[in-house]
DNA sequence: TCTGGGGTCCTAGGACCC
DNA sequence: TCTGGGGTCCTAGGACCC
């Protein structure tokens, strides 16, 4: 076996959201708290659940009722993700002080890449093994030196992101498995199912059965053309996890670019039929999406509306799916105006839209570049409004999201059930 | 009454320009 | 006038992740 010059470590935090919260109010902690994300229970599902829930039963993505049956007493908490931001920044300004390789995976997990010859230097133990072990160890308790008592990671080493990942997710919460060489990988892999592997989804997963493909083992006897043949340049890729191949860099922080895109989705509490009101929840979104925009001082000229119409029996029956969705996108001047991105918006969902009542509906902004104020050169009325949009701005970060709204928001009661993210960024930074 | 909301990456065809 | 090739942008759609 060759050397292994490069180990990974996963680091993911245990039941991430729900812990914060239960770090925030003291009477949930200990107790099966459900951090959800919707506005009304029966629509939405479990985002998170808490050591205590899912040691009840209660898993990430199940419905409320269903969750609410298996575990009666469930708090259930409307979750913050601006509040789960601020934490996780103070737990990478900790793990960054390992290397410079991290990588910040998810707002509850991490990369780190360690050099072998490093880690010789660092650590004074004498195998491979233990020494990567001191460092977990120093990791575990680093993290709850910040963060109290009740919060813990999972950590999984191997000699690739793949495997660490894999093996963080063996054995949680407060976990640390290594997977140390390849024999014992491919060993592993032959144990589990083909969807524990990040990277292999449900549908993967079903083609590669319909194929007669169960296992990572039947999976290393299929020719990498066959795969290729079926799953293009991605059969590449799956060919190397049936190995516990995985040559993906760690790409730290520092060079991934900010974002990509911002948008909303929103799954209305009743289904709405009406060219007005639909206006209404779009407008409301196109606005929160541009000021996400404006705060991050970016712009954007690809406009994505997407919607998912209310649950249609014939539908289900004569494709198996609940609901039908469609979406569309457009292009326009780079903007970050709440009316500008409406109107391309609108201008999509009027021409996909077939008049059947729908349930969500969304909008984000790709394509995105650093924001240029207007220029001279621009027409007046631009330029009013984009110093009127500023001054709304200000007064919104002061006194919350939506305190000053443009007349048409006003109408709907209902919207103000809407998820309103910036008025929970602003509670939480008081 | 019926699985949310935030994202990322990839592919492929057509339009258009040089 | 006909034709080719390369490159880029736009749009649609699929798949996956937490």
């Amino acid at each position: 076996m060759k050397e292994i010059k490069n180990w990974y470590i996963h680091i993911d935090f245990d039941s991430f959201f729900a812990t914060v919260e239960q770090q925030a109010n003291p009477r949930l902690r200990g107790k099966p708290i459900g951090v959800t994300g919707g506005d009304r229970l029966t629509r939405t599902v479990i985002g998170a659940a808490s050591i205590e829930a899912k040691a009840r039963g209660v898993k990430t993505a199940m419905r409320i009722p269903e969750a609410l049956k298996i575990c009666p007493d469930l708090i259930l908490v409307r979750g913050d993700s601006y509040k789960y931001m601020e934490i996780n920044k103070r737990f990478l300004n900790i793990l960054k002080s390992y290397t410079d390789k991290m990588e910040v995976f998810s707002i509850d997990e991490v990369f780190l890449e360690i050099e072998s010859s490093r880690l010789s230097l660092e650590f004074s133990a004498i195998d491979p093994d233990s020494r990567l072990l001191t460092l977990a160890t120093d990791i575990k308790e680093r993290v709850q030196q910040e963060g109290g008592e009740w919060l813990s990671v999972s950590i999984g080493i191997s000699y690739n992101k793949m495997l660490a990942k894999l093996a963080g997710s063996m054995y949680k919460p407060n976990g640390l498995v290594g997977i140390m060489d390849q024999d014992s990988a491919i060993q592993i892999l032959d144990q589990i199912e083909l969807d524990d592997v990040c990277g292999i989804g449900l549908r993967i997963k079903a083609r590669l059965n319909n194929m007669g493909i169960y296992t990572f083992k039947d999976l290393r006897e299929v020719p990498l053309q066959n795969l290729l043949a079926s799953f293009k340049s991605y059969g590449q890729v799956l060919y190397n996890f049936a190995r516990g191949i995985d040559e993906r860099p760690v790409v730290p922080y520092f060079e991934k670019e900010e974002v990509k895109s911002v948008g909303h989705r929103h799954t209305i509490s009743k289904d709405v039929s009406t060219a007005a009101e639909i206006k209404q929840y779009l407008l409301k979104l196109s606005e929160m999406v541009a000021r996400r925009l404006r705060a991050k001082n970016l712009e954007g000229k690809t406009i994505s509306l997407w919607y998912r119409a209310a649950f249609n029996q014939a539908y289900f029956q004569e494709t198996g799916s609940k609901f039908y969705g469609e979406g569309m996108q457009s292009t326009v001047l780079y903007t970050n105006d709440g009316m500008e991105i409406f109107n391309a918006g609108w201008k999509s969902f009027r021409k996909i839209w077939t008049d059947e009542p729908i349930r969500m509906i969304g909008i984000s902004v790709s394509n995105l570049k650093p924001a240029t104020p207007a220029t001279l050169s621009l027409l007046d009325d631009v330029k009013r409004r984009e110093v009127i949009t500023r001054a709304l701005d200000n007064i919104n970060n002061r006194y919350g999201e939506f305190t000053l709204q443009r007349g048409v928001l006003l109408t709907s009661a209902k919207l103000k059930r809407m998820p309103n993210s910036f008025m929970s960024d602003r509670r939480f930074r008081i």
